[in-house]
Parts: structure tokens; sequence; C-alpha cells
DNA sequence: ACGGGCGGTCGAATCGATTCGGGCGGCTCG
DNA sequence: CGAGCCGCCCGAATCGATTCGACCGCCCGT
């Protein structure tokens, strides 16, 4: 009695063979109400704890888990509301599935565990953009396990995308600066490689660029803004939000730039970026917004922000839910596609006109 | 062939047996060089992307996944630092594993899908106490998985539990603030069941309390304040704190009470609702520390917050890891003991003597 | 009273890989 | 030159449950 119960253990108990007690425990099937429930006392007598579920899973081909790739550490995406939000989203959309969530490693490659290469999942869901992207894409390809992107950049036609306006909102966003009269306009952007590249974006960073995202984002901002000076941070965190801030307000010394020697508003390519930058100006004693404009991007509430923040809503929860839903799609044998939703400018009390 | 091929075509397409490709898969025993070379010559050119996790698994009886269970939303989960470094030091401790984790959702009990009753897990980790533990360590033992709890309360012998010192710690905190020469101390603390009830801590609310860490926090507050006002958060966040601590500092119109109505310092069970304490403060027109001392618990660095809070830094991260590596221990049929960490005393710069 | 129909149960094949014992050559050493 | 040994590969059993087709009474209609 040392080894754990099988189904055959519990069938004999009962006195029933084992595709009947098999019946009896899935409930698919006809089975004497009697009966059913002879095999169910004997499997409480045994202490059976149900159908093991590895080879349930050989059996019927599917695992019931559906695989998360962050494409980046466990650790920084759990920072990132955006990523939360999705996954919030995406563990919604799933839910008719009843799968859960297998959180996969980035595809580092030589990680010896579990990965995409090797994981009992029935779908893959990517999360965020990366020259890794392409190679996970392949990997699943092969498995034949169906996958979705969210912000997977280009991906082919048996990958749903699921994806947001992010150069046309951030364009909407400039143009509401330049409706209120602003000219000099920076932007803090996002990371643009693996690296996290981060200090004053130049013509070779953006060569070198591989975060769509971030380029679409600039792009535009460009499309308005031409010459905007922009700066890259190491991540979107606030603290990292003001440390750019600070090399588009600041001299070398910390001190603040002359009012004519500064942007009056500044584009955050997402709302924790923005809170750093709120903060980097506040520290400098410039007033928000009226000595300096800023709009963020995504929509979530900064714990802690004071402030209503002019930024381009996204619907981070509904792309998660978009995702998980193509996902029950795609495992229902139905065609998925991909998918883009807008952001909409949330026009809060962080930009007015400039004062100069 | 537009089914996936499996090791048996590969095997019959190297001319080799499926056992040999097995092992030239594998890597473990003998295999000469060309022959695996073959074997994976086969399954490039038949597209074949390795073994079948759900066969692999189901006969070597490891499925190569440690399952989280997070007693909450996954949502809120997500939203709470400590929770994150949790996970991430479950990742850190399970990585000689090479095991992916699983989210598990909380153990409502009528939710269809993967749960610990049903998934492939190999070991679980049980995050958070809640009275839901007890059912949920039913199940897993009756399954027969090696369990690990972080904060559990009572569990077995069978069942290590990784804890901080709650009570004590928060006693030396709140010793730290009578030294400096406080008499009047509010409380805010963190939910107290399930339901999240928030507002003044009244009797009854304490004794329907099942939410073991807030006791014993509040319990360490008591030993050196017994008479200490204590209002409960909603969640553990900036705002709920803030909401909170306006209940021990201002009045029904939200204006601040009288310096000798309220208390000099508050007691916060989380740094994010101490940070939500200070907005409040400062919302209120006091100073940090000079109108009032805050102190918090974690640790954790409050992106945005601009304080160096005095708190009492708990290793969650080591926590977590602590739990991986005794999920291990227990993997390889090592005995794991349960372990309770200490939190130290970090003394910031909100604290300080109080004005009257 | 007899044949068809049907609900309920059982046998056996199957899912795909792993693993262990055995066997077959070839090489080495006496 | 022969026996022994070793390296490499194969066969077959196994992991535990699911599922499909077969089978067996029993009930009902005529």
């Amino acid at each position: 009695m040392t080894a754990r119960p099988t189904l055959a253990d519990v069938a004999a108990h009962a006195g029933v063979s084992a595709s009947t007690a098999s019946l009896a425990f899935s409930g698919s099937g006809p089975v004497s109400d009697a009966t059913k429930e002879r095999v169910l006392a004997a499997a409480a007598e045994l202490g059976y704890a149900g159908p093991d579920p590895r080879a349930r899973s050989l059996r019927r081909g599917r695992s019931g888990i559906v695989g998360v790739v962050l494409e980046e550490r466990v650790r920084s995406a759990f920072l990132d509301p955006v990523k939360i939000r999705t996954l919030d989203g995406i563990a919604d959309g799933i839910a008719p599935l009843g799968a859960a969530l297998l959180l996969l490693p980035f595809t580092g490659g030589e990680s010896e565990g579990a990965t995409i290469e090797d994981a009992p999942v029935d779908a893959v869901v990517l999360i965020g953009c990366s020259p890794r992207v392409e190679h996970s894409l392949e990997i699943l390809r092969r498995r034949g396990i169906p996958t979705v992107a969210i912000e997977g950049g280009p991906t082919g036609d048996d990958v749903p995308d699921i994806s947001i306006d992010n150069r046309d909102a951030t364009r909407r966003g400039a143009e509401h600066l330049r409706g209120l009269g602003h000219r000099d306009v920076g932007v803090v952007t996002l990371p643009f490689d693996a690296e996290r590249t981060s200090g004053p974006v130049d013509a070779a960073l953006e060569a070198r660029a591989s975060t769509q995202v971030t380029i679409e984002r600039l792009q535009g901002a460009r499309d308005v803004y031409p010459e905007a000076p922009a700066v890259a941070a190491a991540t979107s965190s606030i603290e990292d939000g003001r440390l750019a801030a600070l090399l588009l307000l600041a001299d070398a010394s910390g001190r603040a730039l002359p009012a004519e020697a500064r942007p009056t508003a500044i584009i955050a390519q997402s709302d924790l970026l923005a809170a750093g930058v709120i903060h980097a100006a506040e520290e400098l004693g410039m007033t928000v917004p009226g000595e300096l404009s800023v709009v963020g991007f995504d929509g979530i509430r900064v714990d802690g922000l004071r402030h209503d923040l002019t930024t381009l809503d996204q619907p981070s929860t509904d792309k998660g839910r978009a995702a998980g839903e193509a996902v029950v799609r795609l495992l229902a044998g139905e065609p998925a596609t991909s998918l883009a939703f807008t952001s909409t400018l949330h026009i809060g009390d962080t930009t007015a006109p400039p004062a100069r």
C-alpha cells in the first residue's frame, strides 16, 4: 500500500473493469449510478486521488496547460503593470478551457529546464516583442503547438498577433501637444534592445533597435516632431523614467536647464516612465503641467501618483483576453486572425499650453 | 505525413530501434557518435521536435513542473511586490530542477480547470495564509505531492513552512518608536479576511480574522502599544494605505485632526501601505517624520517613493528561495524542515521623535 | 413467444517514450 | 589462436488512463 493506487486498483476493489472505472470518473459514457457510486466508494477507501494527469494527458493528447512566454526574466515582467494586466486578460480569455498558466522562462537557449522546446503545453502565448520571437516561433511551429503573439511584430499567417496602434496613438498624443502649442518636445522611450541600453537615442541605437513597440511609438512622435530628442530608459519603471527625464531637463550637475533650453513637454512611452518624468520635474522645481507637460502611454493607474495623467489608454486586459480567446479558437480548430486594438487619448491634468 | 512524427518514426527512418533513438536523444546510455548523429539527422529530416513531454513525464513519473498556489486571484497577487519577490525566489530556488512554474488558481473549489486537484505537478508551493490552506493541504497530501508552504500557519510535520518573525519584528519596530518617545501610535493593517473588510478594527473583526500574518503583526504592535487603534486596509496598496491613514489622521470631512487628537506615529503592516500613509500625511499638510513617523514592513523599494522608509526588512526573495530549495530536497527524498527567517529593522528617514 | 433494440460493462488496443536485461560482434590479452 | 570482455544496440515490458468496438442480458413491441 505504499505506492499510490491506480485506477486499476480502484476498479479491482470495486469489482469492475478499469474501463468502467474510468467512465465513472470522467462522467462521460453510460454508467449506472450504482456502479459509479461503488467505484467512488472504492476510490475513497483506497485514498485514490483521481486519475493521474500525466497519463490522462498522454492519452487525451491535451494537458490543459497554456504556456506564457514573457521574453524576459520573470521578475521584471512582474514589475510591469501592463504585462500583469495582460496576463490577467489571458487568464480570463482561456477560462473556458479551464487551463492553468505555465510561466516559461525567456528562451535564452541553454537553460536546461522546461522551455517552449519541452513543455507539456497545449498552446502558447508570446508576450512582447524581441528578436527572440522569431526563434520561439520556429520551435513552436515545429512542435505543432498553436501559438498567439502579443505585440509580436510580423508573424506568419498561422500565428495571430494581438497588437495596438502604437504609432498612430502616439501620433495622436503628439498632436494633442502640438494643438496646445508645444514646439519643443522630448521623448522618453522604452528599452531599445535586449541589452536595455539606456541614455540618449542616436542613429546607431535606433539602427540596432530590436523592440518593435519602442520603434513604433517613437515613429509616432516623430511624425509630429521629427526633431524630437529622445532618451531611452533601461526599464519601464518610475525610477528609470526619472533618470531619463533628468537627461532632458537638467545639466550634468543635476541643475535644471534654463527654460528656453529644455523641452516644454515630454512624451513618455509608458505611464511608469511618465510618473518618473513628473517626479524629475518636481524634483527640479518645475510644475506639471505649468512648466512641463507630460504624456504617458498605457492608461494604468500608477499607484501613488497624484496626477491624472494625460495618456494613451490602451486596453491591456482586452489584449490579453483577445489572445486567450484566440488560443481557445485555435484549440477548437477554428481560425483565429490577428487583431489590432485602438488606444484612446485620455486628457488628464498633466498637459497644458506651454508657458512660453 | 500530416501527423507529427514520433520517436518510432525517427528510429525507423534512421534504421535503428526506438530504444536506441531514445538513448540518442536523452544522451544517457552508450550510443556511438555515428548512430547518434544518424538519429539526429533523421529527426531533422522528419521535422521531429523532440520527445513528447507528456509521454516522457508519464514514464519518468515527473513532469518538471512546480505548481504555485497564490491563494488569491492571480491579478492581485501580481500587484504585491512581496509576492513577486517570493515568486522570483522560488524560481531561483528550484533552478537546479530546471522546472517551470505553473500558476494555479486559488482553490476556489468549483473552478473546473486545472487546479491542485488535477495538475501535472511534481511539487507545490502554497503562498500566503488563509483558511483554504488546510483544504489545499488535504488534497495535496492525498495526491502524495510534496508541498511547501510560505506563511502557511500551522502545517503538519510533512509540510515545511517558511515564515518570518512577524510578531517579533513588528514589536521591534514598535519599540523603536517607543524609544523615540512616541506614545500615541496607530496601526494600518493588512486585510483581515478573504472578504477584505476594511475600516477600523474592532473586536468582532479581530475575532473572525483568518489571515495569520495580519494577526501576528498586530500582536507585535500591541505588545508595545496595547491600546493602539488599528484600521484595516482592503489590500496591500498605496491607495488603500492612504485611505486607511485618513481614518486615523483626519475627520469625516477630510480635514486633519488637531495634533493632540491624532497619533504621532503609524505602524503600517506593509511598505505599500506605509507609502500610502505618507501620501495621506503630506496631503493633510503634515511633514514626515516631523509631525508623523511612519514604520513600514517588507523592505521593498516602493517605486516612486521619495523617502527612505523605516521598515522591517524581510527577506522575501530568500523566503521564496528557501521554499524552492525545500522543494528540491523533498523531491530528492531528503527531509526538509520548516524555517523561520528574521527581519531586520531598517531605520530610514521616516521616523523621528514626536513633536509634542 | 420471439426478434430487435438498448443500456451497461468489459477487453484490448493505444498514446509515446523510457529502461532494463540480454545478446552480438569485435578487440585484447594470455 | 582462443577465451573473455566490453561497447553498442535491440526487444519487450511498463507508465496509467482513455476509448472504441464487441458483447450480454433485459425489456418491449407485436
